[in-house]
DNA sequence: GCGGTCGTTCACATCTTCTTCACCGCGCGT
DNA sequence: ACGCGCGGTGAAGAAGATGTGAACGACCGC
């Protein structure tokens, strides 16, 4: 998935490090399972544009979305809950009808 | 970090992602549903000339328009509302009775 | 075994979208 | 003035997509 150096991204108030599984939202770490990290560097990977949920699940699941499967969104919800009660005033993750999800700091 | 977006059309303060289903209305986002979204991509291959109804139903529905089928002109109708929302001074679609749709920058 | 977390799946709630209908005003030809 | 074709606009209902809470079994450390 990625380097295997000192790879840090910032979104926002959000710090993520892929290679060390952690988020810092203000500072403050995040604690995430798996899939939630997963998820979310998915997310961070396309920053601002959209990214349907057969890519989000590849990348993060690894394998092909079957049809029916809500995975995905179930774990799209659990990551809105911890990152609003993190950062209330923000909200990352924006659905896209129809396309999928996109992961942006401003409103 | 990945960076081939693929196709990107730019159209005034328009940036339009076809293959995300996104655009950018001067870098803000906008939400659009997918046949709004398919029918300004139909619209946006033909800038600045005029297109018939039923070459819109073709490209953004598939299959022929129907004699007496309002949907183009409804989804015209929202296409404008949210471009207008998005861009109050400018006009991008503009009407020509009798032939079909022009998507244009200028006023 | 026991108590935890985790991931998946289900069921239901809620929100969006799409289509269609109705009605409006406008411009045109008669 | 009248009727007619055309496009603009709002709204209703059904279908579809997404949000959300809970149940369940797998797993793991103790």
């Amino acid at each position: 998935m990625q380097t295997s150096h000192g790879e840090l991204v910032r979104i926002g108030d959000l710090e993520i490090r892929p290679q060390e599984g952690l988020v810092l939202a203000d500072g403050r770490a995040l604690v995430l399972s798996v899939r939630e990290f997963d998820l979310l560097v998915a997310l961070a990977r396309h920053v601002g544009r959209v990214v349907s949920r057969e890519e989000l699940y590849r990348q993060a699941w690894g394998g092909t979305l079957r049809r029916g499967d809500r995975s995905c969104d179930v774990y799209i919800h659990k990551l809105r809950t911890k990152l609003e009660r993190a950062l209330p005033q923000h909200h990352f993750i924006h659905t896209h009808v129809g396309f999928g999800y996109r992961l942006d700091p401003a409103p």
